[in-house]
DNA sequence: GTCAGTGCAAACCCTTTGCAGAAAG
DNA sequence: CTTTCTGCAAAGGGTTTGCACTGAC
């Protein structure tokens, strides 16, 4: 069930066998930004991509949410809309859920396996499944 | 299970008890938008809810606006977080998930009773659970 | 009379877009 | 050489804020 036969972090050359994979054209940028995504799973916002990939280098505020939008149309991270202020993507790519600390605004993921979800209703007509996501929200415990 | 005995739509006099239910100061506008909110069960964006009020009286942008978040924060109605673009402010008070549909960016409830979750894993250290969404994307059969 | 609510417009912030220059194949 | 990508700055769109006015109690 897992796509990721996976030993974070990703190497440079398994960087780019991923972009290939999902017919994205390797160039400088999205190299660097996915570098920085697939470090380990995690839940980035663009701006967060912003200031990382420019503590080194420099690449466009542009460029960012252009990529990150590439990469999400292609699948190759997943974007979680849970915090109004901003959409977060996520690089882990197993089948998984979130914790969202609405105090913190933290997100945790969920192993899909870890939680069943039965007796889901048929679709709305003339529509088909395109995922499931589950998000827990949690406070915490003053 | 279900906190809202109701009959739809909700009556001046049962809207204006709901307010005072929920701690909310009962004013002309803040009535006019419940009341909007309350004609049924629904998902209305910010905006709409702006459109609508003001085909007949007038509400302010900002009073629309305040008056949601206020709405949101007392309980009276939820905040439903899915769309990039906007929120939208649900009027179904009873526990329930959502179908998404990501081609026309529609909301359309399904009943708690209908879904069953289980095996959810324990929560993160020192927090303690707020609530459970479910959304079921779908797309348009092409 | 006092405190809370409202309206207007301007400010904010995240995101997108237009277009000229740079890079990839 | 052609096509695609990048950078900059400006525009866009939903939401929030500052402040004077109005309304609720």
């Amino acid at each position: 069930m897992s796509s990721s036969a996976t030993n974070w972090p990703y190497s440079i050359g398994q960087v780019q066998d991923l972009l290939q994979a999902h017919d994205i054209q390797c160039t400088q940028q999205r190299l660097e930004i996915a570098m920085l995504l697939f470090r380990q799973p995690q839940h980035l916002s663009a701006d967060d991509i912003l200031m990382q990939v420019n503590q080194a280098g420099h690449v466009s505020k542009a460029t960012v949410y252009n990529t990150l939008g590439l990469f999400a149309r292609k699948g190759l991270v997943r974007e979680v809309i849970i915090d109004p202020n901003r959409v977060f993507y996520d690089s882990n790519l197993d089948a998984h859920h979130h914790f969202y600390n609405v105090d913190t605004g933290t997100l945790t993921d969920i192993d899909a396996g870890a939680l069943e979800i039965t007796h889901l209703p048929e679709l709305p007509d003339n529509t088909s499944m395109d995922g499931v996501d589950v998000i827990v929200r949690v406070r915490n415990s003053h």
